[in-house]
Order: C-alpha cells, then structure tokens, then sequence
RNA sequence: GGAGGGGUUCCCGAGUGGCCAAAGGGGGCAGACUGUAAAUCUGCUGGCUCCGCCUUCGGAGGUUCGAAUCCUCCCCCCUCCA
C-alpha cells in the first residue's frame, strides 16, 4: 500500500495545477475509491498523445486504487464550449454518440482498466431535466462570475455577441459533476474555469466540493506549438509503429525529457537518473530509444516495439534499407518510363516537379545509388529500390 | 445606415500596367555535418510532355499588345461614426 504522500507525489506529477491540494489530501486520507470525472466531447476522437496526457493521469489515479468517471458529454455537445466561434451544434444522433462512444472505448482501453473506469453520459440526467429546474440551476449562479471567464471577459468588454445559451455550458458541466459526485475533476488548463464552477455548484447543492486538476498541453513535435492534429505536429494512436518510433525517435533530446514526465509511466527517480547518465556522457539517443520503445509498447506491442528499434538503428545508424519497403509495380509505354513520372506514381514524391529537384539535390538513389541524371528512363522489366531522402522507400517493378 | 482600410502562392507579408511564378520572413523538404535529434552552413519550395509551355494573386466580367496591379458588379473581413 503507498502512503498517502506517495500517492500525492503520483498525482502532482506533470499536473499544471491542483486546487485545492489540502482538500485532495483530506479526500486520500479517508482510504476510500475515490471518484475521478474527466469529461469528453461526444464528437468521433482521434485521440494523439496530447490527449493522453491527461488518460495517462487517469490511468495513475487507477492504479491508485481510483475509480474513474468517464464522461461523455453528448448534452453539452449540443452547446459546444464556448470559443468566440458561436453557432450552436447540431445533436448527434443516439446512433452516432455510441457509436463515438465505442472508438473512445476502443482507444481509452488502450490506457485505461476498463475494469475500474464507468463510462457516463450526461445526457442520462441532463435529458431528464425540466425547464424549472434548469432555472433553478441557472439561479446558482452569476452574471457577473460568468463574466470572469477569460473568453467571456474578452468578447463582452470588446462588443462581441455572447448568446445565452454559451452561459448554460460552464453551468451544465458544473452540475454533472453534482450528478456524478465527483470527488475529483481533471481537465486541461483551458478548462479551469468550467471547473470551478463545477466546485461552486457542489457546494451550492451541499455537496463537498471536487478537487481540481489541470494538465498541461503537450507541446506538438516541433517542441513549441501545441500537438495538434492541424497543425501536422502530432502523433496519433492509430499510427503505425514504425510511424510512432519514428516520429518520437526525431524529437529534439530536450522536448525528449517533457515527453517522458507526461507520457512515459516511469517514475520520476527513474527519469532523473536518465538525465543523469545523459549528463555523463550517454548517447541520448538510447535513451530516446526507451521512451519509443515504451510509448509504442502501449499501442502496439512489445515485440512490435523491438522491431522498430532494430529497424531505426539498422536504417539510420548504419544506413541500411529498411526491411519492409513497400512494394509497386508500375506500367510503362514501350518506352519505358521516365525517372520523374516513377517517382511521382511511386508517391515518393508530390509531382514530377518535385521529382526533378529531389535528383537535383542529390535526394534520389536507386538500389543505394546516387542518382544524377533528370532524364534517366527506368526500362521495362526493371526492378529496384528508389529511394528519397532518408525515409521514402519503395521497391519499384516497371513493367 | 455613413466613412475608411483590407482580401497575394502552406502561413505571415512586399508588390500598384510589362524586368512577377510574384521580394522578405516563417514553416516544410533536401544536401553537408552529427551521437537519433538540435544547432550550423547550403540549396529547393505552383504544375507539366521542364532550358519551353500551362495555371495562380477573394469571385465574375471589362479596358489593354500586355493586369496581382486600371474599371464595373458581387462576396467576405477589419476600424471608426450613427
């Protein structure tokens, strides 16, 4: 059994902000499951490891002996958190949250012991509800504590519409987690003030009040912008794992050490130790490889992940072809086809413009073989790697 | 409703009749270097049947030998006034 400063120690790891920390120690002392809310958007996910890092926490507050509460929030989805954008959501359909429902699921599980985790959703007391106790819950609460939001603040001070309705979001997710009883909340750091309002109404419905805690927003590949999916600096939990160790194998050896302490599972003496041997003259590199290796057990398999590192060392470190090149055949007139059109067909690059610079730059290799000539035709019945770069592959047959 | 400013290639942002496929920066890609990276240096960064041609500068028309640049109408954004 972990102390209770132990299990504190756990929790605070990685976390932006607890509030309040002496409430949440109260609530550990008494020794009982505590219930742990994390609400979600009822929209299909796609989750990257941005999003992990706070399931990941989830997950800690699991092995604590925690049960966690996981909150679909197909009621509020109709609102959608207020962003400046407006426009109210259509509902999904009853088909369409479980659907979404089940590829949170399918993803989650990945992290999460769907033994110890309920999944809720919130249209189950929110559809429930009547138009006087809506006021009711609405009385709870005010305008003016309202307008302390941040997004708020900014459109009402600077003549922007804030629709009624905006104001029931904060509200409606507060109050879930009077439905849910919830003893804590986690949330990202954009979150923070739905969740105090949700500590506000416990009390307002005498409840005692959730702990707070907010995660801070992974920064995306590049170690400066936040991961994010539009912004292409992302790694996604679907990916491949040869995409996965490949991409977390390419981040800088600083960024490196903030992926450790919010997406590894390792413990922070662990970690310190690494920095350590980093320090004293280990090739970074190996370290990395743990983390890659780690983050693409979880989703993979451990097996998978070893593959990967054999594959890394073999194609980077010693420049080898990878094992597993994709392999095309192409048609080419009696003629043959020209280097350029190969290329493009072979996705290995964006068009035959493309293809032309790549040569020019010396980017282009056949069967490890640097190529010059922009005008090479590839006869048929040739068979050959073509490379680009470092990383595009393919084995291409001309016939 | 009135006055003014603006929409340019992935992004920001120059460009006000030909020298503009469009400066500069960012990002991205490639090469060199390396310890996987990062940093640094160099190059590239619309398409194609690639030393030439074709399509781009909010949209549709028009003027002109020639327009991102001028005119007309339309759409969208911003600032100020009411």
């Amino acid at each position: 059994m972990t102390s209770i400063e132990e299990a504190l120690e756990t929790i605070k790891r990685g976390t932006e902000e607890v509030l309040l920390e002496t409430e949440l120690k109260t609530k550990l002392q008494r020794n009982k499951p505590l219930r742990i809310k994390a609400g979600f958007d009822p929209t299909a996910p796609d989750l990257h490891l941005g999003h992990t890092v706070l399931i990941n926490k989830l997950r800690q507050f699991q092995d604590l002996g925690h049960e966690i509460l996981f909150l679909i929030g197909d009621f509020t989805g109709m609102i959608g958190d207020p962003t400046g954008k407006n426009a109210t959501r259509p509902p999904l359909t009853r088909d369409e949250v479980i659907e979404n429902a089940r590829t949170y699921e399918q993803q989650i599980f990945k992290i999460l012991d769907p033994e110890k985790t309920l999944v809720m959703f919130n249209s189950s007391w929110m559809g429930e509800m009547s138009a006087a106790d809506m006021i009711q819950l609405a009385a709870k609460h005010t305008v003016a504590r309202m307008l302390e939001r941040d997004d708020f603040q900014k459109r009402y001070t600077s003549g922007q519409a804030i629709s009624i309705h905006e104001f029931l979001y904060p509200l409606i997710q507060g109050y879930d987690s009077v439905a849910m009883k919830a003893d804590v909340e986690l949330g990202g750091t954009d979150q923070k003030f739905n969740l105090l309002v949700g500590r506000e109404l416990q009390k307002q419905y005498n409840q005692e009040s959730q702990v707070i805690i907010t995660m801070p927003i992974l920064e995306g590949l590049d170690g400066a912008q936040k991961m994010s999916k539009s912004l292409g600096n992302y790694i996604g939990i679907h990916e491949s794992a040869k995409e996965m160790f490949g991409k977390l194998m390419r981040i800088s050896d600083e960024l490196m050490w903030r992926y450790f302490e919010l997406l590894s599972f390792r413990s922070m003496d662990e970690i310190n130790t690494f920095k350590q041997d980093a320090r004293s003259g280990t090739n970074p590199r190996d370290i990395k490889f743990l983390l890659a290796e780690e983050i693409v057990t979880r989703f993979h398999s451990n097996a998978e992940a070893k593959r990967q590192k054999e594959a890394f060392i073999k194609q980077f470190a010693e420049g080898a072809m990878p094992e597993d090149i994709a392999e095309i055949t192409l048609e080419a007139g009696p003629d043959g086809l020209l280097i350029a059109n190969l290329l493009k067909e072979a996705k290995l690059t964006a068009s035959t413009s493309d293809a032309l610079r790549m040569i020019k730059q010396g980017a282009v290799k056949i069967d490890g073989n640097r190529l010059d000539d922009t005008k090479l035709t590839i006869t048929k019945g040739t068979s050959a790697v073509f490379q680009v770069g470092k990383r595009r592959f393919a084995k291409v047959t001309v016939s």
